[in-house]
DNA sequence: CATGAATGAGCCTTCATTCAT
DNA sequence: AATGAATGAAGGCTCATTCAT
């Protein structure tokens, strides 16, 4: 039938309403202390109809993570900057990062802690967020390696340190972090300078490490 | 009278008695699907004596972290080592911390959640945890800025991107990635060189950045 | 949409099916021993759905509080007596207060103490039931007053006086009082008699006082 | 053995310590409201000590009912009082139960509950308390009525709806009505108008109505 | 006699989910 | 497809009472 594409624009669209609700009442109160009910009047929905388009409360989580997936696009970001100069490169790239971690900072709040506890939760956010990206960092890297202009290290590692680092620094907001916060803008220039630079000076009787 | 210690000795054994039972528990099934039943069948006391040393059920949260926190001699760790070559000392350090962190994943994996989300929590564990590891590395870290032996990075951020990185890295874990938990072991000396000499490898026509 | 009368008419028929069932376990046993779950047999409803037409357990209390003040047509009761002659409205106006009062002895038992204890319910009887007769006892009494009928008394303390006996006299007949329950039926000519003659008979050789 | 005296006394003595802790915790927070351990502390015991004076929670309230009525010695009162102006003395034992009972609101607020609800409790206080005042006061009535001076009612209902005023005087005082607050030192005089003479006024062309 | 830690039954309330309309 | 009333299981927590010390 002719009204089966309608039916689902129509289908889509009741979704991201429920889930837009979903988001704005786990940011709030986390996702145990929200309820359906709650989540339902934030949505302009009834409680019922949030069952037909999700399995269970904890299918709520999953279709956020999957739009928060799909809306990513990382491989754009990546391509966007010239890959001139590699700093810039970083720095630019850090900054997209920052930006997009903070302004859903609530949202992680609130979804993160589900997440970590529920393991079918954990997998599809595994897949879906943390491969997806470390995949295309450590193409990255790994051209850079191969093409001499960055040291031999372990990419895979270093790639999830990088990951870890944006992470962590999330968590650190989030726990209320002063330093964090208040130097958020800041971070993607210290951040490219301890990782492309290291921390550490030679000694002026030593030779340069490299 | 003489046996007010024996009190006391009795009243914390109980209540470390309660925290394990509560920290297997929490590390099982998370913080909101652990029942105060269940914790007290596993600590071996009754629903009640749980609420004659513990607030409720947060407050065992709150002991757990407070426990970790006591437990951590972070100054031993840092002043253990000899400062003689700094990059030893990362690694070490850096080990000691990985060590730390992968022993107690369980319980981090059940008492983070809670903790991302109820702000006490979080304020307390910032105190206690953040906070106190942040403020000995930086103590360190301005020592060998002073020294001329490191970059003249903005210390604080530079030290909130090392705990995110730990911090990160432990979140990594529990999502099971693969690639961190398998590297575990190796991370250390691959974050050392990351964080000591950085990945950029100077062209030879161009100079170095500082 | 035309279902909105018959929604709120279902509702209201629910409300009152669960006020019966509390009105019922109540009388049997007190408030505080009356558990929502007996509450819920005796009405025929699930426990969760008290709590989707009253917020709590006390709001039983004020439920069925609101309901008995709405019932109560005092002012019927007291413009349906032919004002003619006092002694015959009193009388009349005592009986069907004390038949009232009689038929809604388990249920006042029940109530009463939690009103007493519970300032709010305290303070919503009090203006819903005490003033509003009070109210109108007051215009009675002050008109009987104004038309030389009866005696210039402190009018709002002689209405105080008459609730309290009522309230008094209900309170003696819940203690299983004999003497109040088998004169039940006297009392509102004993009362006639006491209010409106008084006690004392003039000695011979006094003046009547006045 | 000697001690036996001894004994007794210091039992009787932490008896009463006992019962006025109950008697200070029930009187603000009722008798449900107040646990035995707030109880314990306001007396200065451990929870076990009162189990050992008191075969339960309720047996508090027997015995502060007990002492209550121990405490009454409305023989004096009814004795002390010069018979001869009977108006007299009315209002000065009106007086003097009025104050007695003010006194004792908080006590009666929160014991007057328990004694409705349980029928044990409402047995005893009817017998050591209601019972007992009522044969006093029918003792003078009937007095009064063999000597001429007052009107040959029942005198029986007429001492219940004396002790029912009291007692509802005391509930609406309670409830906070402010009339019967402000009046109370009033209210002696209003009664025994009320209860002496009456309220009706003869008209001119009636008789007194006798 | 006094203590107070331990008990565990039982309570009120919440909430995800269902289903008749 | 939408609704929202009804459900009832489950949960955290309180507290009167006991008993070993």
């Amino acid at each position: 039938m002719a009204q089966d594409p309608i039916r689902q624009q129509r289908a889509a669209a009741r979704r991201n309403q429920i889930l837009d609700g979903a988001a704005r009442v786990f940011a709030e109160k986390g996702f145990h202390r929200a309820s359906t009910r709650e989540i339902a009047r934030a949505a302009g929905v009834s409680e019922g109809t949030i069952y037909n388009y999700f399995d269970s409360k904890a299918g709520l989580v999953v279709g956020l993570m999957t739009r928060l997936a799909e809306v990513e696009s990382l491989g754009d970001e990546l391509s966007d900057t010239m890959p001139g100069d590699i700093r810039e490169f970083f720095v630019a790239t850090f900054r997209r990062r920052f930006a997009r971690l903070a302004s859903q900072e609530k949202l992680f709040r609130a979804v993160l802690p589900e997440v970590l506890v529920d393991p079918e939760l954990r997998e599809t956010f595994h897949q879906q967020y943390v491969l997806r990206i470390a995949g295309l960092l450590e193409q990255y890297l790994q051209a850079q390696v191969a093409a001499g202009r960055m040291r031999p290290v372990d990419v895979p590692l270093a790639v999830r340190s990088l990951q870890g680092m944006f992470v962590g620094l999330l968590v650190l907001r989030i726990f209320g972090d002063e330093t964090t916060r208040q130097g958020w803008d800041d971070l993607p220039e210290v951040l490219a300078t301890l990782i492309l630079d290291g921390l550490r000076l030679p000694r002026e009787d030593e030779e340069v490490a490299q």
